[in-house]
DNA sequence: CATGAATGAGACTTCATTCAT
DNA sequence: CATGAATGAAGTCTCATTCAT
């Protein structure tokens, strides 16, 4: 028997538990952690992650959510409303590009959860609020027939198909996409709605 | 001294197997499912899956290596060599798309596998000599300056990137992928690498 | 399916049997063999493993018996009835040792089953009939006043106590008994007795 | 900030976990004992097995090194320097005899074990330290020539051989060794070495 | 609050035995 | 008789969760 130092609820220890399920996902997959895992990496116990989240289950949701809001939000930093509809849609895939390729371990985890036993289809067919200024914009480049005219859904996924899938390329080869490489893609994406 | 027939592996069984695997991983995710629930699925007994599978490692790593050669091979289907570059792309490129969808449960199998604990990265690495055919005809494209001089790679990505979000866009919400919205998306492809 | 031999029942299948079981129980102990493991050994299938023994009970007593009844024999081998207690006993005591150095798989297993859950306890006790000229040896040589006067079984144990442990010393340390260490050793024997 | 007490590991269910699992060896046999009964046995979890030892070799393999380290000790029990060689051999002679009757578990798991696939070869040839003080007294025997001038090591098993042998007997028979017979086993011994 | 030992349900895997061929 | 694939009960081990400290 010893003692511990005993602090007052620790709102920090949850961004703890977050980046540490984002670094073991981001190794091993969403199948391959366990709550030990998770309590190891970061630094603290098994039973304190009851304290921050009910089970598993919820951990897993709770970061789920956490991430989609969080990174939608980066989409839009930078951009300016007096711009044209060209340059923000420039400034947002680049954004895109460049938040997902940082934070590779985040689009890892949002892409392992969409299937998995914890995240249920139901939550995930609520519409982001967080994507609705994505969707604004889309929608004015429709209006101002820049884009062409397809529903605005099937021009976000396209977005987001040809994001994921480069920056995924580029993490399992070890590189990072270029600016170079991003333009280009950027220049498919372009001409591929217009 | 005279002779008798004996039983021989049935390798039927093992079709049975990856069959019970994919439906399971398509409704529960990869995490979600146990030896016993595909043992179960495949109306086999568990012990016999480690007859033909070392371990649940195994068994999903030569999974993941069938899916990946099959559904490759299926790509080309009805593509003729006499045909012009635009009308070969289209095909193919409708192959993928209807591919995906009737198979679904191989699509969400391979994304799943991706990160998995299963397989591992080198694994993964591997170029698909399945794909060679698609390399070529992007290849063709190029000299043929139907498409964008960009590395083959970058078109590569930008095609599955467009075809797989779609499809599981289209899977989640319910709904059949409309040959208008198939068109509607082949085009944006299409103007995208040209 | 495909075709195979099938001869009528074959004795010499059962020699094959018990070969390979010693064999595996010197090697990985009576705790590490299975039937599998047996049938590989000796060169046939599972399944007839079977034909010859109800199963491994059945098997491992059948072989216990075997081994006893067997290695009782030899113990006897070369003596005369012409000869005198002391070259009887000597006689006795070498070919003992000598037996279980060139058949330790057969000491070893002896040993391990004695504990083990295959044999019990009231089969163990069962006084061995063929060790019965050794109980009349001894007899011979208490009433001869050539031994001391104590319970025949101790004397028997006593033997069987010094013997046993020397050969398996002698085979863990990859070394032959010296016929000068097995004359020392019988010097220790007879001293003992006498 | 304050302190809090922490339920520290309880070495006191390793020596649970040695005795329930020497007493079932006991019963059953090495090959007759799962995990879950050494638990039930222990009156703990399967579970907890685990946090104490990684698995039922390593448990096994503990208790191995546990039983002939601690048995070793007890046979110098009450041993004064002072004593002639024949004292001293005499009372570790009875030692023994006592330590194997009063310890039968230890005696039968250690003989178990020997051959089992849970200790291996290497590990039975290391010299036991703990045996040291015996060969002392063995060699002070020869060197006083009240021993047969052979190695120290013939001696030594000579001796164990003739005890395991004899508690082994008296065991099954479910006998006591009557100090009459444990005299008359001890003159056998010294009659053999001198 | 925090700890991590303890729990035990349930996962993975083995293997004695059966049975179609 | 002989085969070895198939079976499924039972064993080993893991891990989400609890709880005494």
């Amino acid at each position: 028997m010893y003692f511990c130092a005993v602090r007052t609820k620790d709102e920090s220890k949850i961004a703890a538990i977050y980046k540490a399920t984002l670094s073991l996902v981001k190794e091993r997959g969403l199948a391959g952690i366990t709550m030990s895992d998770i309590s190891r990496e970061a630094s603290i116990a098994t039973g304190t992650l009851y304290i921050y989240f009910k089970n598993k289950d919820e951990l897993i949701k709770a970061l789920f959510c956490e991430c989609r809001e969080k990174s939608a939000k980066e989409y839009f930093a930078g951009v300016e409303a007096t711009e044209s509809f060209e340059e923000k849609m420039r400034t947002v895939f680049i954004n895109i590009v460049r938040y997902k390729m940082t934070h590779f371990d985040v689009s890892a985890f949002l892409e392992q959860s969409y299937h998995s036993p914890f995240v249920c289809i139901t939550d995930l067919k609520k519409k982001q609020k967080a994507l609705n200024p994505l969707f604004a914009l889309i929608e004015e480049g429709i209006e101002k027939k820049k884009i062409k005219n397809v529903a605005p859904d099937l021009v976000l996924s396209y977005l987001f198909g040809i994001v994921n899938e480069m920056v995924k390329k580029a993490y399992f080869s070890n590189k990072k996409l270029s600016s170079e490489t991003t333009g280009q893609l950027y220049a498919m994406f372009r001409d591929g709605i217009r």
